[in-house]
DNA sequence: CCTCAAACGGACGATGTCGTCCGTTTGCGA
DNA sequence: TCGCAAACGGACGACATCGTCCGTTTGAGG
C-alpha cells in the first residue's frame, strides 16, 4: 500500500484551495473574472462554453471547478452577497437609526447597479431552500427587524413600514436596474424617491438625484395607438 | 384565366380577419388564448410547440399566424397595451389632475399585476423600433407630460418630477410583479409608496395597503453569514 | 531528475428547440 | 354536390447548448 497521507491529502483537498494546485488556483480565479465578464455582457444565461473560452480554460476544467451554472454564478457573485449581508451588520453599528437605515438601502442598491450580472444573480437565488443557511438567514432576518424598530422609535422610519418592504425595495430595484443596466441616475432616482417616502415626516421633500438618462418614448406605452379615438384629436 | 375577384381576395386577405375562413379565425384566437396561459405558466420564453399543443394545433399554424415569437407576444398581450395607451387619454379626461395622474400610474400597474405574462412581453417590447408608430409615440409622450404639468401646476405633484420617471415607476414595478407574480400585495405597496413620495405635500403620510405576503427570511440577502464578524456575536 | 496523481482540454453523444416542407384535410363559393 | 385554394398537422433537418469521457499535460513531492 501506497502511504495514506498523500491518499487522504488528495481526497480532502479544497476545492482550489490553498491546498489546490497551482494552476486550478488560477484557473478558478480565471473563470470566475471570466464569467463576471460574459455575465455583465451577455447576461446570466450565457452558455457555459463561451466563460470557458473567454477565460482561456476548456469547458471540462470549468465543470470541474463549477458542476452547475448556480455554482458558478454563486461564486462569480460571492464577493458582492458577503458585501450585502456585511452593510446588515455596518448599519446596526451606525449611531443614528435613520443614517443606518438608509445606508443598508443604498448599499445594496449600489451594489445592484454597479455590478451588471450581480442584480439577476439576486433575483435568480430569491426562492433559496439551503437549509444549512437557515440559521444565518434568521440572523440576519433579526438584525433588520431590529434596525426597522431602532428608526421606527425614533421616530424617523414611518410607523407602518414592515420588514418584508426591504424585499419589495430590492425587487423593484433589481428589475429596474435589469432593464437599464446603463441607466444608473434611473436607479439613484428610483431610490431616493422610496426612501423618501419612508420616512414619518415625509413633509420636507428632499432634493432627488438628476432625473433617468432614458426618454420616456421608449416606453412601450407610448408606441400604441389608443384604440377609439386619438391622442389631441388632430 | 379565372376571375380576377377571387384572386385577389384571396390574395390581400386580412390575417384571419374577418374575410378569413372560419377555421382559421378560431384557430387564432385558441392560439393566442394557448399563449397566455402558457407565458403564465412558463414565462414569454416557454417552447412554441408547448403552446400549440396547448391549443391544439400543429406548429405549423402557429408559424402561419404568428411568424415570430414576438408577433406572438405581442398578440397575446395587444389588449392590455391597448388598455395601457388609453388609460392615458382617460387620465387627462379627469378632471382632477392629482387623480388623473395617480390613476394612470394605477391602472397600468394593475395591468402588470393581473396578467402574468404581460410584465415580460412590456419589458420585451422596451427599446421599441417600430418607425411606423413613432407618430403615436410622440403623441403619447406629449399627452403624459401635459397630465404631469397639470398636476404639477396645481401644486399637487412635486415640481421636480420628471417625465421619465414613470418609465422609472413602470420597469421597477415590472421587476418586481415578474419576481413575485402571486404577490399583489407587494406591488399595491410598492405603487403606494412610489405615489406618495410624488407628491409636492409629502408632509400626511397616507395609508398604505396591507403588507406584501414574502417573507424577509426569502432575501438572499438574508442567506449570507458575514464575513469577519457574526450578526448578534453569539 | 522522476514519478504520479491531479488537472487539463477538446471531442462527442444527448437533449431540446426552432422553423420549414409537404402530403392531407376542410371550409366555402359555384 | 363538387372542386379548389386555403388551412392544417406532424415529421424532419438544422442548430445550439449541455455535460461527460478519455487521452494528454503538468505541478510538486521524493
Amino acid at each position: 500500500m501506497t502511504g495514506e497521507s498523500s491518499r487522504i491529502t488528495a481526497q480532502g483537498r479544497a476545492r482550489a484551495g490553498a491546498g489546490a494546485r497551482a494552476d486550478a488556483r488560477r484557473n478558478r480565479e480565471r473563470v470566475l473574472a471570466a464569467a463576471r465578464a460574459v455575465f455583465a455582457e451577455h447576461g446570466i444565461d450565457a452558455p457555459m462554453a463561451t466563460v470557458a473560452r473567454r477565460a482561456g480554460v476548456g469547458v471540462a476544467t470549468l465543470y470541474r471547478h463549477f458542476p452547475t451554472r448556480d455554482a458558478l454564478v454563486r461564486g462569480a457573485y460571492q464577493r458582492q452577497m458577503e458585501t450585502c449581508a456585511r452593510a446588515l451588520t455596518d448599519a446596526l453599528d451606525e449611531p443614528d437609526p435613520w443614517q443606518g437605515f438608509q445606508r443598508l438601502v443604498e448599499t445594496v442598491c449600489e451594489l445592484q447597479r454597479e455590478e451588471r450580472g450581480f442584480p439577476a444573480a439576486f433575483l435568480g437565488a430569491f426562492p433559496q431552500s439551503t437549509a444549512e443557511q437557515a440559521q444565518a438567514r434568521e440572523q440576519a432576518e433579526r438584525a433588520f427587524t431590529a434596525l426597522v424598530r431602532r428608526a421606527q422609535a425614533a421616530g424617523e422610519l414611518r410607523a407602518d413600514f414592515h420588514p418584508s418592504d426591504l424585499a419589495v425595495v430590492l425587487l423593484a430595484h433589481c428589475g429596474l436596474v435589469t432593464a437599464l443596466p446603463d441607466d444608473r441616475a434611473a436607479s439613484r432616482r428610483l431610490v431616493a424617491y422610496l426612501l423618501q417616502s419612508f420616512r414619518a415626516d415625509g413633509a420636507a421633500a428632499r432634493p432627488l438625484p438628476p432625473p433617468a438618462a432614458l426618454a420616456l418614448r421608449d416606453l412601450p406605452i407610448a408606441s400604441v395607438s389608443p384604440p377609439g379615438r386619438r391622442l389631441f384629436d388632430a
